[in-house]
DNA sequence: AATGAATGAGGGTTCATTCAT
DNA sequence: CATGAATGAACCCTCATTCAT
């Protein structure tokens, strides 16, 4: 009778959590209805609300599904070589830019966004903090003297080459890849 | 900058245009009603539409408001040390986010809105290409082998340090420069 | 009559369009709000929203719900004697005038106006083509020269009656019926 | 310094009027901002109501216009044969829908709503009433059995031919003429 | 679990009219 | 005679949310 133990049973929740990212991801939170995510999912709107309790609650539901499921795959070994650490990490950005653009766009809206919740700020800083954390220990072990900075540094970076991508539609990011690579000292591979 | 016909009379549109921005950088486009605008401004709802045609019209003017301002000191001496000149634009640039970040956060917002009028893409869009053809031209000048990818790597750059300050309350942003400056071969002045 | 699911339950769809109706015919359509109509019918503005898509729906609605009733009664057979179709037919347009003479107004009105839209437009055509044709096939029958054109003239004096009787208070409709009566030949009745 | 005495001035007042007019005929009087019609006419919206104080005085001051304009037109010759009476006004009311069909889609457009105030009612009905009239006398000397009823029947005739014309784009107008013609036994001209 | 009728507050926009200049 | 800035009420419509079924 639980339909968790029903494979052929597709996963409600999933679906509206699917939706409505794509949804917020292409017309933002604002300009999109719980009307429309619910036609484009196929249901009603009382059963969104079955779900989640409200809009906003929806949105951190779609915060929470993509960030469980993207976070241990960052799982990287601090005993390797460094360098080979921050190339794997470099790669991973680009490789989430380009597969995942619609999350990385939408992360970044919301990370623009003054009137986000306290709550989901906290969780998109939590995201943004792992990565910061991984930069710096990477540049400690290189030596770098400053590896805090480097490492917001090299955060920025890739949320600006993010955003450009993002934005226009025929950014040139194999090149601007291979200037990175170039400048932290990393040998290309792909 | 005052009002060229009668300076003791203040300027009803540039007083939209200021309030308008204040709210909207404050909240967000969508979530700043047109009638919040007029309370603030303390004028009619309809005393706004005389000045401008819709909503949206009224966000086209802010920004050509706060870019013809802007514009105007960015003419740079193509003939001067190219250094010099990229120093020049780079502190300009985090000058901007300084004193004009809610401007700045707006406009990256809305390069990552794809509901966004063409007209507004295109104003935004003009502004950031006044910013990489300078750079390709000084990194052309300096010699730099692939100068248009270099453009567009540090005006990434610097579009990844606004996201980054405008999100977080504590972003080191003197020392990130640092780091500009020390990557470009910069003297720091400042 | 009554809705077919629940008796009981009063059909809500049908209040709106017999509510509006009545309005509009009383003040005409741009000077009935819509909020005018729910306050009416006793429900919300909302709700209004939720059958029909736009006020103009609504109106559109208004004629597809009174034409429906209106062409049921409208099959003549063709195989009887054709004055007595014909005087059926005078007969039917004289009893719609007398009993829905606000709809008679109201289609008059469109057809009069250009900024009506082109569905509204079509749908009161096709009503009118409807008696022209049947008028035309009687007129055929009869052998009048000119079929098409007798049809027309007996259309248009029908609508002409009908604006005379709509305009003025005490026009004198069975003195006019009975002179219909007495040029086309067919026998009174009522 | 008046202006009535120099002919080269355009008439401000009469400018107004006819271009109010030519919307009122087009859109209605309620889709005929008052905007639009000072744009229209090339003056500022303070001026008409310089000269007009209200909207709705506006749509009485086109009407006193164009019913002075037409109404000493109209004399007709009660000495003269009856018959060629007759003709002569059937001429004329056609006449007047082709050259000036604006001005009868807007008479039957106010005939038919039931918003316009009494006193424009009233100018109305003086206008009718003097066709109505005309009819009668020539059908009493005619020897027509009911003169009134008669006279009733051919306004109403002559007003929905005019509906059809006004409303379709393709009415055969001519066509119907001579029937009109033939059934009052009326010798065609032109 | 699921529906969709129903609500109420608010949003953007229009417009006749007034008035200082 | 002439302008157009300014107002305020109303208008059409949207939407997150609730709830009986």
């Amino acid at each position: 009778m639980a339909n968790t133990e029903n494979p052929t049973k597709p996963d409600t929740k999933e679906l509206i959590v699917t939706t409505a990212f794509r949804l917020f991801s292409q017309q933002g939170y604002r300009d999109t209805s719980v009307a429309q995510i619910a036609k484009e999912a196929g249901l009603s709107k009382g059963l969104m609300y079955h779900y989640f309790t409200s809009k906003e609650e929806l949105l951190k539901g779609i915060f929470a599904h993509y960030q469980s499921e993207t976070v241990h795959k960052m799982d990287w070994d601090s005993k390797a070589p460094p360098l080979e650490n921050l190339k794997k990490l470099v790669d991973l950005s680009f490789y989430y830019l380009q597969t995942q653009s619609e999350l990385r766009r939408f992360s970044l809206l919301l990370t623009l966004q003054n009137t986000v919740s306290e709550e989901l700020k906290g969780m998109i800083a939590t995201g943004k903090k792992q990565w910061e954390a991984a930069f710096e220990e990477i540049f400690q072990f290189l030596g770098y003297h400053q590896p805090q900075a480097e490492a917001l540094y090299l955060s920025a970076l890739l949320d600006g080459v993010a955003i450009r991508h993002l934005a226009t539609g025929n950014y040139p990011l194999s090149e601007v890849k291979q200037l990175i690579n170039r400048n932290y000292g990393l040998t290309p591979s792909s």
